[in-house]
DNA sequence: GCGACAG
DNA sequence: ATCTTGTCGC
């Protein structure tokens, strides 16, 4: 009982349960396995294309949590037409979640229900099944390369895009003063500047995603597409902030969560 | 002591 | 992620 203690209420590295140091090295051991996997380039014949013509299908995911609860959610999966954005399908499931949520780690807390969701849309309306998929969070723009949308487009296979609401400060990257004024300097929607890492590599772009934003979104590849593509898709599908596919998953998962527990609001 | 820390 | 209402502005 005086372990359970020291675990709860010490916050320094040191302090860290051996075996959460085995679940971190694990987890890393399997994030750098499957970035082997991962296809940072254009797949797709329309995601070259001007117009993007031959894309039909826009999916988006996303996980809503109940206050006080770390251990249910509800995942949702929602299919929307392009260049429409009509929402042609809905998937919304309350989960039960393992994992906790560790920085740098958020898909082994969230990609297996998603994963999940799309194995579920294959059985039941394969011709559903979205072209590319927008993920809440990153991409490559990751400690090590490799975000939950990378994750959930390896396992998957599909084409996935990284969209986060906050920049996640990796490798020189920093919302400081220079980045503060890199956003002012954006003009009209659509308007975006590259994200470097130290290395002089280009991790992901920050994005003003429709007229009316003052905050911008940042873009990273996921899977099977580059980052201009990825980018000129995030605009296209863009009535609000946020990317359409992602709102409505978003807006559908809370709605559902208030649905099995009124009592929340 | 303070900031960071996708969701 | 969530805690939280109204309010100022177009």
């Amino acid at each position: 009982m005086a372990e359970g203690n020291r675990e709860s209420q010490e916050q320094s590295d040191e302090s860290l349960s051996q075996e959460e140091q085995e679940i971190r090295a694990r987890w890393e051991r399997e994030q750098n396995q499957l970035k082997s996997k991962l296809i940072e380039y254009d797949t797709e014949d329309w995601q070259e294309d001007a117009s993007f013509a031959g894309l039909q299908r826009i999916g988006g995911v996303d996980l809503s949590y109940i206050k006080g609860d770390d251990s249910t959610a509800c995942a949702s999966l929602v299919v929307l037409s392009y260049p429409d954005l009509e929402v042609l399908y809905e998937d919304c499931r309350m989960v039960s979640l393992t994992a906790p949520y560790v920085a740098g780690f958020l898909a082994f807390r969230e990609v297996h229900s998603l994963v999940e969701a799309v194995e579920t849309l294959q059985d039941k309306d394969p011709s559903l099944m979205p072209q590319v998929l927008l993920v809440d969070g990153n991409g490559v723009l990751h400690h090590r390369g490799f975000g939950v949308a990378c994750h959930l487009g390896v396992l998957t296979g599909l084409p996935c895009i990284g969209i986060a609401k906050n920049l996640l400060q990796v490798s020189g990257l920093e919302n400081d003063e220079l980045h503060k004024e890199q956003i002012r300097s954006l003009q009209m929607g659509g308007d975006s500047f590259p994200l470097v890492e130290s290395s002089g590599r280009v991790l992901g772009m920050a994005l003003k995603s429709c007229e009316k934003s003052t905050k911008p979104v940042y873009v990273s590849v996921g899977h099977k597409m580059s980052l201009e593509s990825a980018v000129r898709l995030i605009h296209c599908c863009c009535k609000y902030r946020v990317p359409e596919p992602i709102r409505q998953a978003d807006i559908r998962s809370r709605a559902h969560i208030r649905q099995n527990f009124p009592h929340l609001s």
